[in-house]
DNA sequence: AAGTGTGAACAAGTTCACAGCC
DNA sequence: GGCTGTGAACTTGTTCACACTT
């Protein structure tokens, strides 16, 4: 287990893990890197590479045993684990990711919903209730929670942000379309599908036929 | 402008553009690479390299004309142009984005919103009619439309994305948690919070005390 | 004096290619 | 024979450092 992991190298763990998952669920014993690789359109050398940097869970002329390795995955990313998490910010946003399915079976457990607005308050959202944003920083010291989700308006982002480290939490994840500065150690992702549509539309203004036609012309699928 | 520009510059320059909207919003005049640089804490080199792929924007001595260099931007990213938009899979995360009140205001124009279940084709959201699913590949050719922005359940996301394609779209934006693959020279950005979140505890379960406490510890500010 | 634009140096990340093992 | 694990070669991206401009 080398010295440094390359963040990159992180984040495609969860990707291959994914993958992984459905191959066991669909009761795959065995995988290689090459048919991983395609399945992904990533070059197999570069998930053995991946790979190495945690241990040698393949075997030589066979591949990785898909059970075997997505039990290593799953320990390597903590997913043997459940965390707990809370969703400031209880708007349309906010309360399509509180009641998004996907967090319980992957091992998040949302404890708690926050919200400044008192129409708000003492509401809940699939049976988790919406509590006073004003007492968060208290709660947080009764319970600690891991992570946070914010999905409060960009002039609430850093308070809140500011308010959940405070109170111990160690990642956050910001809906917010704003950046926010934190204290070294702590995670932060930042999800803002404006800046994703913006750098595409670079990329259509220099496409071919920059009015969208019925395009019949069905190009090669890449790998 | 030379041969290629890396994506990764292009996935930054809407993060620039954000700062300087911001800036000339403020009524800044001229802003350094240095200023810019530790607002978004990244080198100053990297950002005045960036802008190099696309022209001369600064001044020696001066530093950049916040007024020219988003106009710049906006040109070069496509956003003096308005880009029309259609949302498919209305459930309650396609109906947070479709009534996300920031696209509009970046030029997205949301022209349409589909589904499949009966219950919301002819009802709206925030004005916008939720139309039947069914009719989109052909309604697609009567209405070009730039841009798909992808929320129903995986199993559907694949088929959602062909038909789209299909119908001349050149950009999709895909909130499926499953990976799509499309023809060569269509645009395609994922969002999916479950990997963001799988990587930050990697981080999680390795950095100091696991259990997260009141932590007074607040550390250095980074760049 | 200050700050850009940019080749050159450097760092990071990816792919190659092959020895070694199953 | 087939496929992993991994140094070495290569490619891509970042930062340095300075000539040049205002």
């Amino acid at each position: 287990m080398p010295l440094e992991i390359p963040d990159v190298v992180i984040d495609r763990l969860p990707v291959y893990y994914r993958l992984l998952s459905r191959l066991a669920y669909e009761g795959r014993a065995v995988v290689s890197s090459q048919e991983l690789g395609e399945e992904l359109g990533v070059t197999p050398a570069q998930i053995r590479k991946d790979l190495s940097y945690f241990g040698r869970f393949g075997k030589q002329g066979r591949g990785y045993s898909v059970q075997r390795l997505t039990e290593e995955l799953r320990t390597i990313l903590g997913l043997d684990t459940r965390w707990s998490v809370v969703v400031v910010g209880i708007g349309r946003l906010g309360r399509a990711i509180a009641s998004y399915p996907g967090f319980e079976g992957q091992g998040f457990d949302i404890v708690a919903l926050y919200d400044s607005d008192p129409n708000l308050v003492g509401t809940d959202v699939e049976g988790i209730p919406v509590r006073d944003y004003r007492t968060l920083e208290h709660e947080l010291r009764q319970r600690p929670v891991d992570i946070g989700i914010v999905a409060v308006p960009s002039e609430a982002a850093q308070g809140v942000c500011d308010t959940l480290v405070q109170g111990g939490v160690r990642a956050i994840l910001n809906y917010a379309p704003t950046r926010v500065v934190l204290p070294q150690g702590v995670e932060l992702k930042h999800i803002n599908p404006i800046l994703f549509l913006q750098s595409m539309t670079y990329h259509l203004m220099r496409s071919p036929d920059r009015a969208g036609r019925p395009a019949d012309a069905r190009r090669e699928m890449p790998a």
